[in-house]
DNA sequence: TATCGATATATGTCGTACATATGTATTTGA
DNA sequence: TCAAATACATATGTACGACATATATCGATA
């Protein structure tokens, strides 16, 4: 273990000791380098972690403060497709499945006249539209919207940082069109069920609307 | 911008367009810092964000090489409570349900009969606890057992690191017994339908099953 | 030939100096 | 008197040089 290591343990003792809360100006490097009896450069290395991970924040002169820390922002920075493994690829996949069918409940909690009239407006333009392409990104506002609606907004985070990795799995994928898919489920039909229906329906019809996709994983 | 921060994104850049695998060697610091006409102490800075983030490894000698970058590792550094808004909290609270209730797909795709005589093996030691810290400990172990049958591990990784926040809101809770309850689902009653039912069916018994969690939510 | 030891090497740690941005105090001018 | 411009102090950011330390490689010795 290395001495910045120790540093940074001694660190992460100190900010939950003083039970800081986001906002809360920490002592300057300087002070904490001394205190712990360590040089400032390793200080810093220490500091630089943290600084990584959004627990702290540094600014020119202001000094350091504690920051609410954000996972997705580093996930954005290392969810590059060509350094992860097909797996984890396949499991991110997977769990975009995992939230769509899931969220269901919470829309249902929390969905309001005006997430309704905004689907029903992405659907219009959607059954107007002409090109593959304007299709495919009214197909996905469609579902984004649905994310907002949950009300969850770590979730919708998260959906918007997968939604790379999903579309990268997606040139793999022959999606059948419409015309090919006996009992298809449209976003019109989700969106009755939304209005009128009940959870269990609208899970059911989602997993349908889903069932291309589903149908790839063995 | 900062000077490290310009350098970040020429080593990102860089990282890309060589097309590393993890596993890859990748040139010295003083090297690459003199590639870039910076100092040393910046190229550290820069390259310690790497390290940080899991992009890259270095060891004493070896020098450095790029290594798969474990997401769900930052995030156990940063997951703690005390940091957390609450709102970011409640959101992972509710994704946890969110999970719960998605995986059911892939729970009838999965299952074995291995799995399955696993449940009830921890059902029988459920049924015959004594204390209330016993039982919480089984309860636990049938939804990780859960996750695991999912077959992603991306997924069971995720939920391991909720676990101490869906703890620690708990303690906030009023949980009805099974007895002031009316129409609880049981263990048993879940896994008869992972047995011989469907996935519909299996969801909608797992909200009734969550429901003292989903009346939490507004 | 096998084992031990010297050496070279790349990262880790240290100290110092200076650059730069920013908040604060001071001076200047109307 | 007050506002604007200026100077100053301060904390982080960047740079350089030196040494520590772990480890791989090669060479020497028994």
């Amino acid at each position: 273990m290395s001495q910045v290591d120790r540093i940074e343990i001694n660190l992460y003792e100190y900010f939950r000791n003083e039970n800081f809360v986001p906002g809360d100006s920490i002592p300057k490097e300087v002070e904490l380098a001394e205190a712990m009896g360590v040089s400032r450069t390793a200080m810093r290395e220490a500091l630089t972690r943290f600084k990584t991970l959004g627990i702290i924040e540094s600014k020119k002169n202001r000094g350091m403060s504690i920051t609410q820390p954000d996972f997705f922002q580093n996930m954005n920075r290392i969810l590059n497709p060509s350094l992860l493994t097909k797996e984890t690829m396949q499991d991110f996949f997977e769990l975009r499945l995992v939230i769509e069918m899931g969220i269901v409940d919470l829309l249902f909690i929390r969905k309001t006249n005006d997430d309704l009239k905004k689907l029903e407006n992405i659907i219009e333009k959607e059954e107007a539209a002409k090109s593959k392409s304007e299709k495919l990104k009214l197909d996905i506002e469609f579902h984004s919207t649905l994310y907002q609606i949950s009300g969850n907004h770590t979730i919708e985070r998260f959906q918007k940082i997968l939604m790379p990795i999903f579309d990268y799995m997606n040139h793999d994928l022959h999606i059948r069109s419409q015309e090919e898919n006996e009992d298809y489920i449209s976003h019109r039909v989700l969106l009755k069920i939304l209005e009128n229906g009940t959870a269990e329906e609208f899970r059911m019809n989602m997993h349908k609307h889903l069932i291309q996709y589903f149908e790839q994983i063995k």
